[in-house]
DNA sequence: AGTAGATATTTCGCTGGTGAAATATTCTCC
DNA sequence: GGAGAATATTTCACCAGCGAAATATCTACT
């Protein structure tokens, strides 16, 4: 059976000198397996009234374990965005009441963001509808071809990551 | 060696009744790598001084063949966006001269977008880098691996085409 | 032939992101 | 201990997307 990226590659193939059609079925499909997760993740959140970008953020603060705390620097290089989207993400997030934020005493440049009570709860609310997407996907395959996969996908992770760092 | 998906893993795991690890390092790794490829992508093409969705409207343009044209409405569902957002796209493309919009004769609802020389050159001249990072990330596999991943890939595609033809 | 509904595109107001400049504070070192 | 560099956050102007409403045109039915 083939799907999109096939019929996609099966033009290009003829079309493309030099086309390396392998590489383009496993980077096209890392791209739109990515946009296809999306969506329904979007739409699980929003029957809980949720954005997915306060979800993130939520996650992120939740992962530090106690006391739920970082700067908004932290959260933003954590989530991969510029500080100025996080200062905006930050406004929403207080005048929602899911966190709080605090100047730092000792360093008064700084800005503590603590999760609340009420961010705990939204976060834990709909963490189980997020795995569950994931989930429905990764089940097309038995539990040797998701070992496999996970490990094929962590030797291009590596390479990807290495090179961010220089 | 362990990417940053095997750290969260890690955490999660103890910390979340009911965790697939397994699902969440498969789906946590697409959408990096995802993530990942835009950033050279972009960078690959501002060289050129082209914008990355330029790039993708050009392609698909130039996809479908001579005489490489389609309407607003089939260029926005092949990409996978709103028809306002094409029209956008489409008024740029057009004051950059890389495409013209042309009404249809017979429906005048329609419109036909055309690829021009100069939209066939920019894309001709900025396509085979965009290739580059992908073949760079998916060269960490050998070729058997390379396959394997494809196809394990693939069988995760037709669950989530599936999905959205319901 | 005339009107109701369907279809294709565009316009509009809003959202969440960006990079660069502005602001506030701390660190360094002469 | 004061000047200048470094650091952390916010503000600002802009960009590309979205959904909904507006516009234009075609189709179908009576």
């Amino acid at each position: 059976m083939k799907d999109s990226v096939d019929r996609h590659i099966e033009y290009w193939r003829h079309e493309l000198a030099g086309y390396d059609a392998l590489a383009e079925a496993i980077a096209g499909r890392i791209q739109l397996l990515a946009r296809h997760m999306e969506k329904p993740k979007k739409d699980s959140l929003a029957e809980h009234g949720v954005q997915l970008w306060e979800f993130q953020t939520l996650k992120n603060l939740r992962r530090r374990g106690q006391p739920y705390e970082a700067t908004p620097g932290e959260l933003a290089t954590a989530l991969g965005m510029s500080p100025a989207a996080m200062t905006k993400r930050l406004d929403a997030l207080e005048r929602s009441g899911y966190v709080v934020r605090e100047h730092d005493t000792q360093d008064r440049r700084k800005v503590t963001v603590r999760l609340t009570v009420a961010g705990m709860r939204t976060w834990a609310r709909t963490v189980d509808d997020q795995g569950l997407v994931e989930r429905r996907l990764v089940g097309a395959l038995t539990l040797t071809e998701q070992d496999q996969l996970a490990d094929l996908l962590r030797k291009m992770m590596l390479v990807a990551e290495q090179n961010d760092r220089t």
